[in-house]
DNA sequence: ACGACTTTGGATCGACGATCCAAACGTGCG
DNA sequence: CGCACGTTTGGATCGTCGATCCAAAGTCGT
């Protein structure tokens, strides 16, 4: 047999999901492989199941690094709304960056990540001055509006990788553009907003939407 | 070479369709096989091939036809605002009885589930006085907030699959509880609302935060 | 009744996640 | 200093999946 090279440096879970992380990022979830992986740190599926119990745990390792540099980045001293203004679009440009979170949050909501990210929210919240009993039922609506917006961040991200995203969205709206405007009244007139809207404007938009509604709450 | 067996009738798409929904609310995602098709119609992958372009067709085929009843389904005249929570409830309800769709229309939101969707809710905005420029916005996140949801309520279910639903909320609730009240007040305290809340009530407590937001615009 | 076209069943392929085990390494004890 | 034992690593291998392919079986027009 011939000898077999081996790596010196030990391989820690940290390197690994690291390198997990650029897979996702370069090639979105499909890309994510254990083949592609062990390629990539030149080395076999036994290191690194001995330091992964599986691909969901990767996944979520992966998931909790990234949203725990978001949700720990300090927030200057500013108005409880624009402190939640602030989180909101770190969140969101954080997914953009790597959608394959967005996918991950909804797929598995009981693990840290999501945990963070109510924590934060929820503290915002009460000090926005929610009463107690709202606060629940309004951490949960912007959780899962957040969310929402993640998995359609996810979605698109995933169309980007095959075509042209622009000229994606473009198509889309052209097919929006030529419904019947007698069964399709409302998409056939956002056909033209869909075109050139902002992701993060909209984005935004929603979110004051949602603070006005628990202002009404106090 | 022995003779084989031949069905008669002839397989048509819907056939295949409501047999893959019939596998998906059993097993959910992962019990949707083309082997378990197979067996369960008593053919082989050409019979299913020759009708479905591949498992995202089926899926999206299965996901429009959920859709596609409760969209169309008549609301009695209400307002538009009771109207608007009876579409949620619908769509909520729905998503309920079949998690996978919650899934499916965040992975593929250009196909026409979601359109079906956004007319609808677009359509009783307007009616609810929503003006034009902010139509858009407002429907955009009304809709995200229902897929957020959808996807945790996605989530939820694919764990009642494996162990006790109750258990496991209650096990969650039990964790959050035990988690240091000075790192994570609010979650800490949210545990006794997370164990015995209703997702329903929970859902409509949203649609109407995001009700009185939407009325702010007006 | 015969040939062209459609529909069907199953063999097969390549890729995946996961498991398993022996070779290589390193650490500490005699 | 050397040897034995636990740990770390690489790769062969397994079972299952989606997808492809093709010939047999059926259907229909002429």
């Amino acid at each position: 047999m011939a000898p077999r090279p081996r790596r010196t440096d030990e391989l820690s879970k940290d390197v690994i999901v690291a390198a997990a992380t650029e897979l996702l990022d370069e090639g979105g979830e499909a890309a994510l492989t254990f083949r592609a992986l062990t390629t990539r740190l030149s080395t076999g599926y036994g290191a690194i199941y001995h330091r992964v119990a599986n691909k969901s745990d990767l996944l979520a390792a992966a998931t909790d690094a990234v949203i725990g540099r978001v949700v720990t980045g300090a927030v200057p001293d500013a108005s409880p709304r624009e402190a939640l203004r602030t989180v909101a679009l770190g969140l969101f440009d954080a997914i953009d960056e790597h959608p394959w979170v967005g996918a991950q949050l909804s797929r598995e909501p009981w693990r840290p990540a999501l945990l963070e990210i109510y924590e934060r929210i929820g503290g915002l919240l009460t000090a926005l001055g929610v009463p107690g009993p709202a606060l629940f039922d309004a951490a949960g609506a912007l959780v899962n509006y957040v969310l929402g917006v993640a998995g359609q961040n996810a979605a698109n991200a995933r169309l980007s990788a095959e075509a042209d995203r622009e000229a994606f969205l473009g198509a889309i709206a052209g097919q929006w553009a030529r419904l019947d405007p007698e069964r399709y009244p409302f998409v056939h007139r956002a056909a033209a907003q869909l075109r050139d809207h902002d992701d993060r404007e909209q984005f935004l938009a929603g979110i004051d939407i949602f603070l006005a509604g628990i202002a009404t709450l106090r």
